[in-house]
DNA sequence: TAATGGGTATGAGATTTCTCATATTGTTTT
DNA sequence: AAAACAATATGAGAAATCTCATACCCATTA
């Protein structure tokens, strides 16, 4: 993590997400541009902050660790949103983990302005917003998660992120979000693969039976 | 559902939770007291509500509906906490259904006064801070379903709802909020007894070997 | 250069969980 | 009282998913 100067970029990204709107007081004294590389913890589990960021660009992951070590990948999270905002409303210490995935880039508030954040309404409304959005958004993972089976959310899940019909996410990070084991995975995989839905290529995996793939993916199949 | 009008009722509930708190204006005009009868709707999947409720005894539950026709359970609602407050702040019909499991009492706040209650710092405030619980909640349900056999979250649950040893929750009620099929839960259950650490009887299951049942919720067995 | 670690890949066998069928009981509706 | 319904209960077989073992490739590190 490291803290980046440039105030060309830093204007860049005010004002694409129009930064100002989520306050209703000036809160670039207390803001900076921060650049996580890939893997850079941005909350650690457990220990308290001292900053609130936002998720300028980049993709990170929220997890939760268990007592008997396996990880629970509650969710990613894609700009824009806040990050560590739980936290924060709550004075309390992080209750997931927050760790970059690909590079991202953030603002980072730092709450000495707190007490101002906690008074001003327009940041409070978009803080309830945002929160009921992700709250939304890790329901219906999760909900999902136990209603099909792999088969059904893998194909969701390819379409949802592939690009120019080319699904080439990281196996470790599939599994981990579907909440199923690197093994299964390779197997429905390899099963979409038998049936001529999917092609291996040294790029990754390329669609080719679209329509069927949103059947699977609707759960008609 | 239907109106109670008991004006010591009202007051009752109003001081226990001194509802005042959490609003910086006067609520109460736009308040009033509401029964719900176990399987009453609270909130309709898909609809708006133009009511703000807060619960105050009973359980609830929250689910979604899935095109596949099964229907998840995300969580259960327990005094005391708000419910249709994500609908409220984003303006949008309920993505959640709720209904009462048992006899349920809500304050309901007429939405009339929203604009007020969105410019309300106190009340933003404390919103968050129910959102974020909600959240987290929801997520370590979540997560913990997905980390362990049913044998390990079966045994949590059976210590987290027992009374006095016993444990006499509905099976059907069990098995959707631990994300399985009733005929499991009850092969997993007949399991616990045939090992000795639960035993069957009329009224419901006591717990015979209570360390046993902790160290399969911890997730040790 | 050798060793280490992460991601990828595949097989074999075990466990968990599901589907479907069927029966009993107690309660509510007709 | 008969019918309808929801919860409880149990069996048999199938599907989904997991564990463990093993191997290869590539990049980083000692």
């Amino acid at each position: 993590m490291k803290q980046i100067d440039s105030q060309n970029l830093f204007e860049e990204y005010w004002e694409q997400y129009h930064f100002d709107q989520f306050f209703g007081f000036d809160i670039r004294p207390y803001t900076s541009l921060l650049a996580f590389d890939p893997e850079d913890v941005i909350l650690q589990e457990g220990t308290k902050s001292n900053h609130l960021y936002f998720l300028l660009n980049g993709r990170a992951k929220v997890f939760i660790t268990h007592k008997n070590g396996t990880v629970t990948l509650v969710n990613f999270l894609e700009a824009p949103c806040f990050i560590g905002e739980m936290e924060m409303v709550n004075d309390q210490s992080a209750c997931h983990g927050v760790t970059a995935l690909r590079a991202c880039l953030c603002f980072s508030i730092d709450l000495s302005c707190k007490a101002q954040l906690l008074q001003d309404t327009v940041f409070l409304q978009n803080l309830c917003k945002f929160l009921s959005r992700k709250t939304l958004s890790d329901v219906q993972n999760y909900s999902r998660n136990q209603a099909y089976p792999l088969k059904t959310k893998l194909a969701s899940f390819i379409l949802l992120t592939a690009n120019n019909g080319l699904y080439r996410e990281r196996h470790t990070e599939t599994a981990a979000y579907l909440g199923v084991t690197y093994r299964h995975l390779l197997y429905v995989l390899a099963e979409f693969v038998k049936d001529g839905i999917l092609e291996k290529t040294p790029h990754g995996y390329r669609i080719v039976q679209e329509e069927e793939l949103k059947q699977i993916a609707d759960g008609d199949i």
